[in-house]
Parts: C-alpha cells; sequence; structure tokens
DNA sequence: CGAGTGACCGCAA
DNA sequence: ATTGCGGCCACTC
C-alpha cells in the first residue's frame, strides 16, 4: 500500500479546499490520519510551499495563525478577498465557513 | 547526526 | 473565564 508522507497528505487536503472555506489544523491532522498532529500541519503550513492556499487553514477558534507572511493583517486580508467575514480579533465564523471534505 | 521548536488541540484545576 | 501540561510529525540549526 502506498502510503504517502503526512505532509504530502495535508498538502493534498488543504489544496483541496475551496475557494471561500476554511478548515481547522485538527481537522486536517484527522483526515491525514492523526487527531493530534495538528501542531505537525502548523509546521508544515510554516515550511509548506506557496503554491498551497494555507491562508484557509485556521485554528478550532476560527482564529488566524500568527505566522502567517504578513501577520495576521495580511492573512485577513487574504480572507476577505475570498468572501469571508473575518472580525476584529482576527475571527472567522468557523461554524459558518467550515468545510469538510467528502469521506470515503 | 542529535536536539529543539513549532501557524495546534484537549483536558484538568 | 484563564492557565498549565502532554502529545504527534516534520523541519531547521
Amino acid at each position: 500500500m502506498s502510503e504517502l508522507s503526512f505532509r504530502h497528505r495535508v498538502e493534498e487536503i488543504v489544496r483541496g479546499i475551496p475557494l471561500g472555506y476554511v478548515m481547522t489544523y485538527g481537522q486536517i491532522a484527522s483526515l491525514a490520519g492523526n487527531p493530534l498532529a495538528s501542531r505537525v500541519v502548523g509546521g508544515i503550513a510554516h515550511f509548506g510551499d506557496l503554491s498551497i492556499p494555507w491562508h484557509r487553514v485556521v485554528n478550532k477558534q476560527g482564529g488566524l495563525a500568527s505566522g502567517y507572511p504578513g501577520g495576521k493583517a495580511n492573512h485577513k486580508k487574504q480572507l476577505t478577498g475570498e468572501g469571508l467575514m473575518v472580525d476584529k480579533n482576527y475571527k472567522v465564523e468557523i461554524n459558518k465557513y467550515i468545510w469538510w471534505p467528502a469521506i470515503r
């Protein structure tokens, strides 16, 4: 069975997030096979390729990441540019914009 | 090559 | 409501 690296699976999942939606680190980690590796997802995001829409990845609270290039301000700008509403506290209505990919 | 760190999450007090 | 601690994997120095 060809099992790709955790990092590769995470990248594929993030690439699959449609425009205007967001996913949580824990959710991605869970789909990748390790519900406790939510931290790893953040690490991958930090050193991951910029061709991946990491800005659509937020924490469970819907809060934006602090290590995003340009800071939260830039991160917020990216999300608002896709039609999402970001609070002044740099939070999105996670329960409203959360995206759940097809399970099989 | 070894050790430390990290864009998190959940639980306990 | 806040604070503290453990746990996973990958990457950097």
